[in-house]
DNA sequence: TAGTATTAGTACTGGTTAGAACTAAACTGA
DNA sequence: TCAGTTTAGTTCTAACCAGTACTAATACTA
């Protein structure tokens, strides 16, 4: 075959599809979407943090951020305030409401992912760890070649 | 470790990612976007098929299609026409225009996938896919349980 | 210290997404 | 035949996404 890489692309694309449908499925069944779950997720157990560290964290670029923050105040889940030192910043933090939602949302979703994996042993973890990392590299260093 | 599939969770949203940026960095220098680039590519070398086989080519939900479609008609490179059996499906086919792009564009394409991959082996592909697919059966039936 | 460059966040555009509601056409079974 | 069901496609909503342009604040530099 000339384009052995089609399979293991459309693989790829299956197998990310299939991770988004199971925890969004869940996910929405908690009344969130999954980017906002996303935010309440990196926010727990914090004392907040500003949208670009937001960002960095969940991989969200800053120009949706701030619609997905948006929502989350409206729905009284987070709160922005000034940031002490830097007047370009913001502090992000879960409100009562977020917390509580933090603590009954956050275990049941690992509770969930807990489930799907019981059949994995850390061999299994290892192998598709590594098959992950080889072939992010060669889209790192082929889209960077060009 | 009490949530060892957290990293490689994390691990597979990074591989996907790269693989989109990649791909899609790629196809919008040729001016159009990856779910466009998508639908061209599984009309080339047909003779046109419904919106209904597009989409479980594609993967892409019926509702996502109609907005894909009208927007490549608007470029002239995809046409619209009454199925000539079932008054309730459509072909839609490459114009003329969109064969000539088809032609450029998906060889350059298979060109730039070919560099990405051009460091793996056989067994890679295996291995890889492998990984792939023991994953995504995780999720279906982790899903389908729930 | 004034002027420039950088950084954080927002606004906006064009496009994609899933999902639900809807219309029209085609099947199906009594 | 004809009511009920299924199927194909569109429309609509709410949300997300990248990228660009913009504003305000900070940092750097001459």
């Amino acid at each position: 075959m000339q384009t052995p890489f089609l399979p293991l692309l459309r693989e790829l694309a299956l197998c990310y599809q299939a991770f988004e449908a199971s925890t969004t499925r869940h996910i929405r069944d908690m009344g969130l979407t999954a980017p906002q779950f996303d935010i309440i997720a990196t926010l727990g157990n914090t004392s907040g943090m500003t949208p670009k560290e937001l960002g960095e964290k969940t991989l969200i670029t800053k120009g949706t951020l701030t619609g997905i923050i948006d929502r989350l105040e409206i729905k009284k889940l987070v709160s922005r305030c000034a940031h002490a030192h830097d007047g370009r910043c913001q502090t992000v933090q879960l409100t009562d409401a977020g917390v509580a939602l933090f603590n009954t949302v956050f275990p049941a979703h690992l509770a969930y992912l807990r489930k799907i994996f019981s059949g994995f042993k850390a061999r299994d973890y290892a192998t598709i760890e590594a098959a992950l990392v080889q072939l992010r590299g060669a889209f790192s260093s082929g889209g960077a070649a060009n």
